[in-house]
DNA sequence: TCAAAAGTGTTGTTCATACACCCATGA
DNA sequence: TCATGGGTGTATGAACAACACTTTTGA
C-alpha cells in the first residue's frame, strides 16, 4: 500500500515538471488601480488610452510585463506606477490576480492587480500634460455601473479593455471595507503632516458615498488617532471661510 | 507638446511589447493552504513532503503548475486540491499572490495561494493513507513561530520549504480577521445541515485561539444567523452528555 | 449682524461582556 | 443524587447615532 503510494507521488511529481516544460508559460502583468481626489473631493482614477491592440484606442488602467527574474511584482508595480505617473513612496498595496485564460485575446496573461492611493493634487500636472493618452476620470456610480467622466469624455465600465472594470469595482469595494479600521484614509489628505478634521471626514464621505455627522467624527478621531498618538494636535488653526480649524499631523510614514 | 509625447507613448508601447517577449516568463503555480478540524477541534493543515529537489524531503503546501491556457487560477486550484485530497466543493479562496525572484531558486516562480476550508473529519482516511507523503499536522503557536506536530513528526515553521511558513501564516491571519463578519467558520463543521451551537462556538474558538461565553455566542447567533434567516432551527435535539442540544441547518449552498 | 464652518455637550439605542442561575440528561 | 453541558435572564459599560447648541471667523 504505502509502496504503490509513493510510486504514484512520483509519479505525479514528474508529470508537474513535465508540465511546466509542456505547458506555454502564462505572461506576467501587474496593472494598477491608481485613486485620488480632485478639488471638489470626487474620487478619480487615472486611465489610459491603448495605443496598440487588442482593445487598441480603449481606456484601460495602466500596466506593464513583470521583468520575470529581475523584480519583485511588488516592484513591478512601483516601477509601472512611476513610469505613469512619476510618483514613487505612495500606499502601493496588492489588490487581486486575475487569470481567466479568454482575459486577453492574445494569449494567457495572469494579471496580478494593485491599488495605489495618490494624495490629493499630485497627479494634476501629469494628466494635463497630455490628455489625449493619460487622463483622470471622476467616479460616479449609476444604475447601469460605474461611469467615469471628466470634461473631454465620458464612459462607462463596458467600455474598459479587458476584465479592468472587474479589476476596478475590487478595488473600490476592498477600500470601502477596509477604511473603517485602516488608516488608508489618511493617503489620500492633500498633505499628512497638514490637515484638519474636516479634510479627513470628506474622505471618508467620498469612499464610503455617504455623508457623516461631523461631532461624532471628531470624537471618534480623537478617540482612535489622537489620543493614541498616531496623530498629533499641531495646536495650530488654518482659516478657511467659517471658524479657523485646527491642524493635526500624521506620524510614522 | 502634444506630439512629442505621442512619440514617448508609443515608443514606451513598444518596449513593454519588446519586455515580453526579451524576458523570461515566469512559471505560475497554484499553491493550497488546505485547513481543518481534528478530533479534539485543533486546527489542522495538510502538510505534503518533498520528493524532489528543491527542498528535498522537506515539508511545504501542496500545489502545481498552472497550465496555462487551459484552465483559471481557480480551477487549477481546484484541480490542485482535488487531486491532493479528492475533495472538492469545498471553500477554495485566493489569498494572495508571492512572487519574489528569489523564492524559488530554480527560476522565477509566482506563487498564487489559495486557501481552502475542509469541514471536519473529511481528510482523515486520506491523510492515513500513506503518512510518509501526506499528513495532517496540527497547529499551535510558540514564541517563535508556529509548530506543526502530529503523532510522527513535528515541524517549525522555519523547517518549511520555500516562503510556505509565511504563505500559512497569512492564510491563519485571513481567516482570524474574517471570521467576524463572514460565514468561513460554517465551513469548518462536521456538517452543516446538522450542527448545534456549542459545535460552531468551538470552532470560532480555535480560529480566535481564546474561549467564548457560550451564552453571549448563542444571543449572536440567534440574531445574526437564526433571525435573519440564514440557519433554521431544525426543533430536534441531539444526546451527547449533559442536556441534549437543539440542531440547526445553514441554508445555501 | 448674519452666514458658514468649527467645535461642545447631551441623550437614547445598540451591542459586547460578565455572570448568576435553571434545565435535562446519563451514570 | 450529582456531574455535565445546554439554555435563559439580567446588569453594566462602551460604542454609535442623532441633534441641539455654542464659538469664531469673514463679509
Amino acid at each position: 500500500m504505502k509502496e504503490k503510494k509513493r510510486v504514484s507521488d512520483a509519479e505525479i511529481d514528474f508529470l508537474k515538471k513535465y508540465d511546466a516544460s509542456e505547458y506555454e508559460r502564462p505572461s506576467v502583468t501587474t496593472d494598477i488601480v491608481i485613486l485620488t481626489l480632485d478639488a471638489s473631493d470626487a474620487l478619480n482614477i487615472l486611465l489610459i488610452k491603448r495605443g496598440g491592440h487588442p482593445y487598441k484606442d480603449c481606456w484601460a488602467i495602466p500596466g506593464g510585463f513583470l521583468k520575470a527574474g529581475q523584480e519583485s511584482l511588488d516592484e513591478a508595480a512601483a516601477r509601472e506606477l512611476k513610469s505613469e505617473t512619476n510618483i514613487d513612496n505612495v500606499y502601493l498595496k496588492q489588490l487581486y490576480t486575475f487569470g481567466r485564460p479568454d482575459r486577453d485575446p492574445r494569449t494567457t496573461v495572469i494579471s496580478v492587480a494593485y491599488m495605489a492611493l495618490v494624495p490629493k493634487h499630485k497627479l494634476d500636472i501629469h494628466a494635463g500634460s497630455d490628455a489625449k493618452d493619460a487622463q483622470l476620470f471622476r467616479i460616479r456610480y449609476d444604475v447601469n455601473g460605474i461611469i467615469f467622466s471628466n470634461e473631454n469624455t465620458t464612459i462607462t465600465e463596458n467600455d474598459l479593455a479587458f476584465d479592468h472594470s472587474e479589476i476596478i469595482k475590487m478595488a473600490i469595494t476592498r477600500l470601502r471595507n477596509r477604511i473603517d479600521y485602516e488608516d488608508d484614509a489618511f493617503n489620500l489628505l492633500r498633505d499628512s503632516s497638514e490637515f484638519t478634521i474636516s479634510e479627513l471626514k470628506r474622505i471618508y464621505e467620498t469612499i464610503k458615498n455617504r455623508s457623516l455627522d461631523l461631532p461624532n467624527f471628531r470624537k471618534t478621531f480623537l478617540r482612535d488617532y489622537v489620543s493614541s498618538g498616531k496623530v498629533v494636535d499641531l495646536e495650530k488653526t488654518v482659516i478657511s471661510k467659517g471658524k479657523p480649524a485646527r491642524l493635526y499631523k500624521l506620524l510614522d510614514r
